[in-house]
DNA sequence: CCCAATTAATCC
DNA sequence: GATTAATTGGGT
């Protein structure tokens, strides 16, 4: 019986399509599948998203062909990307592409052909002999082959040490095959890795081991929050964890945040469980990307580990999911559909009935209060396993600080003392500023006048390096005036710091230290990044200035000082998670000092000494600290407490922007319950970006259908002005 | 009143 | 996204 099919074509913007199934692809199509439908006079590529026995449009065009043999997109994660659409407010075609990566999509995307050569059986030592005298380079050849089972055509000819027409030759005498094979571009390809083994579980690894497994073989969906501080071995429980769930013939998707999926990541894992493994992220060419996929897609690979976009990775039988670093603000998707990965884990995890863990030393809020009201279980491991000491935590009131100097100071002299001590033991210091460039403003001490950029509502960011203004928001930049545009002065100041200003600082501070400053600026060479950190890793530098780069998940054992230069920074941005930015932050910046027996200190600078997220973080009180917090949100409606959702519409001029903002608003606000809470228009915190000028308005409710339904409902026939857009960001993590 | 230019609507 | 139909507006 031939249907009807919903097809959402990969051109038309977020409608479904119905079409006749023909009876000669009757079995051929189904749930998900790729195929080509006839769309007004030309054929193009769409997915079938629903299969239905009528359809009310009256005369129907067939689907023409079916590509490929098997779905694309499986049943579950099409529900989930439905679902992410209907959820982040955004198209089904948004959606679909986000969960199938371009460089699957893209026509033509194929596996890369190469010329692949095999033994033909029936050699003899007779024949062998002959080929001694004759033709001893195509013994080597046969040699080459008899070892391996098979070989690429190139790699086989510069193995045997000759050409590719010493192996024509073997052709010609029927000894080898040459045929077409596909190949894999695989990124691991050529690393040596070193088998890892199950360690030893500490009591509170066991147990929490123990809670996944339960939750993996009851057969229901279950979310489990692993809060361990940096040390205690998460990632082995991840290991073990993913290990039973392989014996039970299952698979697994790992997501760690972008800047921590560096090579020392994936090869822990891969050293588990070898080329089981299947890397997704951003770095990948569109080819190795493609083949990655299908890696995992055709059940050569069962465990996906990536940033991101691998929570849609098409694991057959998915028995596991991981989140580590849950709180990452990375794992939000800034453009449509503006989907945060941990939360798509959570649900993943639901519609394929297997638990998720979160893992972190700093759980979100979110994630916290889902824990303590009972939505996740919770598992803690409150131990180091390597046993090493918590660090020391000093807090410096910079403002006693610059009385004492008489001037307000980068350094304070407590932070001076600590690093020379460091440098007379050969210990290492990593020196901390989220803020890089030399100066964040350029300002004209006679007039006052700022060297602004003219696309964006900031002021630019001087760079000494390339000797240049850089505007951090759009990336342009001009060349430094030689006198003040405004009034012809020539005595420019530098307001504000930056990292490079620090570096410059720390040389003269300590002319004889080994610096290396590690930002955005530093590593955008390919491998910049690998190389500063080798340098350190092995003691050739002492001294490492950077910004949140270096405080992820980088564990050198010879550090013993951190400092901590303006905490303030992150602290007043104009956000409510601000707090708990910093509190994190600090927390994990913290967990980079200290080594076995020697005690790490981190020294932290601010002037705001007895903020409740620097007081917590100093004394490692992260129950005392979400408590505090929470009942800040509570009052306020805000996140755990309520969602977020906020709207942003941009435009080349200011007052339209203006003008359609406050349309908006007031288009929704009669169709909203008294549960949701308006606020705006008000112009975005960074007002101005790339030439657009943006307008927000911010809804608040207790469940995100009261504000998204509505808003859909008007942003339906909501027509903007060409070169004017609105986006929906639901549960909006940057505010800017 | 014509024609180009812009805008809105349709594609199953 | 691309084609087509509908509408606008400026010019003679």
């Amino acid at each position: 019986m031939s249907g009807i099919a919903k097809v959402v074509v990969e051109i038309a913007l977020g409608r479904e399509f119905d079409y006749l199934i023909p009876g000669s692809l009757d079995s051929t199509v189904s749930l998900g599948s790729l195929v080509t439908v006839p769309f007004g006079r030309k054929i193009v590529r769409g997915y079938v998203v629903g299969l239905e026995d009528e359809s009310k449009h009256p005369n129907l065009k067939a689907i023409a062909s079916v590509v490929g043999n098997k779905p694309m997109v499986d049943e579950k994660i099409l529900e989930l990307a439905r679902w992410m659409g209907d959820y982040y407010c955004a198209s089904i075609e948004q959606s679909i592409r986000t969960v199938l990566p371009g460089a699957v999509r893209k026509k033509g995307a194929a596996f890369k052909e190469r010329l692949f050569v095999q033994l033909v059986p029936g050699l003899d030592d007779e024949m062998k002999a002959k080929l001694q005298k004759k033709a001893p380079k195509q013994l080597a050849v046969l040699e080459v082959l008899e070892r391996e089972k098979g070989m690429f055509l190139q790699r086989l000819a510069a193995k045997a040490g000759t050409t590719v027409a010493t192996v024509r030759a073997l052709e010609g005498k029927s000894l080898v095959m040459i045929a077409t094979h596909s190949m894999n571009r695989d990124p691991l390809d050529g690393h040596v890795v070193v088998p890892s083994v199950p360690l030893e579980l500490m009591e509170e690894q066991a147990k929490a081991l123990d809670q996944i497994m339960a939750v993996a073989s009851s057969g229901k969906p279950g979310t489990i929050l692993l809060q361990g501080v940096t040390g205690s071995g998460k990632t082995e429980v991840y290991l073990q964890a993913i290990d039973q769930i392989l014996k039970k013939g299952k698979g697994a998707i790992v997501l760690v945040p972008e800047i921590s999926l560096t090579p020392q990541t994936v090869e822990r894992f891969q050293g588990r469980f070898g080329n089981k493994i299947a890397v997704l992220h951003s770095h990948l060419s569109d080819g190795e990307r493609h083949d990655q996929w299908h890696k995992i897609h055709d059940g050569e690979a069962c465990i996906a580990i990536g940033a991101r976009s691998a929570v849609f990775a098409p694991v057959k039988n998915l028995g596991l999911i991981v989140v580590d670093e849950e709180h990452e603000p990375t794992y939000k998707q800034e453009d449509a559909p503006r989907y945060n990965a941990r939360d798509m884990a959570v649900m993943r995890g639901q519609l394929e009935k297997c638990p998720v863990v979160l893992g972190s030393a700093t759980p979100s809020l979110e994630s916290y209060w889902n824990s303590r009201c009972g939505k996740y279980e919770l598992a803690v491991l409150s131990h180091r396993a390597d046993h090493r000491k918590m660090p020391a935590m000093r807090v410096i009131d910079m403002r006693t600080e610059a009385i004492r100097q008489g001037h307000p100071s980068i350094f304070s002299q407590d932070l001076i003392e600590a690093v020379r001590s460091r440098l007379d033991r050969a210990e290492q210091t990593m020196l901390f500023l989220n803020r890089r460039g030399y100066a964040t403003s350029l300002l004209c001490q006679k007039c006052g006048y700022v060297a602004k950029c003219g696309q964006c509502s900031v002021s630019f960011t001087y760079h000494r390096q390339v000797e240049a203004l850089n505007c951090h928001i759009c990336g342009s930049s001009k060349a430094v005036p030689n006198k003040c545009p405004s009034c012809g002065d020539k005595a420019f100041k530098f307001a504000g710091i930056g990292t490079q200003r620090i570096e410059s600082i720390v040389s003269k501070l300590f002319p004889k230290a080994s610096i290396q400053r590690m930002d955005a600026d530093a590593t955008t060479r390919k491998n910049s990044h690998r190389q500063i950190l080798g340098d350190f890793r092995v003691g050739k530098t002492d001294i490492l200035i950077g910004t949140q780069m270096i405080a992820k998940g980088l564990h050198f054992p010879n550090v013993t000082l951190i400092g901590v230069l303006y905490a303030d920074l992150s602290l007043h941005m104009p956000d409510f998670r601000a707090s708990e930015r910093t509190f994190q932050l600090l927390t994990q910046v913290a967990g980079r000092a200290g080594r076995g027996d020697v005690k790490g200190e981190v020294i932290v600078q601010t002037y705001t000494p007895s903020h409740v997220a620097i007081q917590s973080a100093r004394k490692m009180e992260y129950d005392q600290f979400c408590r505090r917090e929470l009942e800040d949100r509570r009052e306020l409606g805000y996140p755990p407490f309520g969602h977020l959702v906020c709207v942003t519409i941009k435009g080349l001029a200011q007052n339209k922007a203006a003008f359609y903002a406050e349309a908006l608003a007031r288009k929704v606000a009669p169709l909203i319950s008294d549960r949701v809470v308006l606020a705006g228009p008000t112009p975005a915190p960074i007002s101005r970006a790339k030439g657009y000028y943006r307008y927000q308005i911010m809804l608040r409710a207790p469940v995100t259908k009261l504000i998204t339904g509505p808003l859909t409902e008007v942003l339906v026939d909501f027509k903007l002005p060409p070169k004017m857009s609105c986006s929906v960001d639901v549960d909006a993590i940057s505010l800017l």
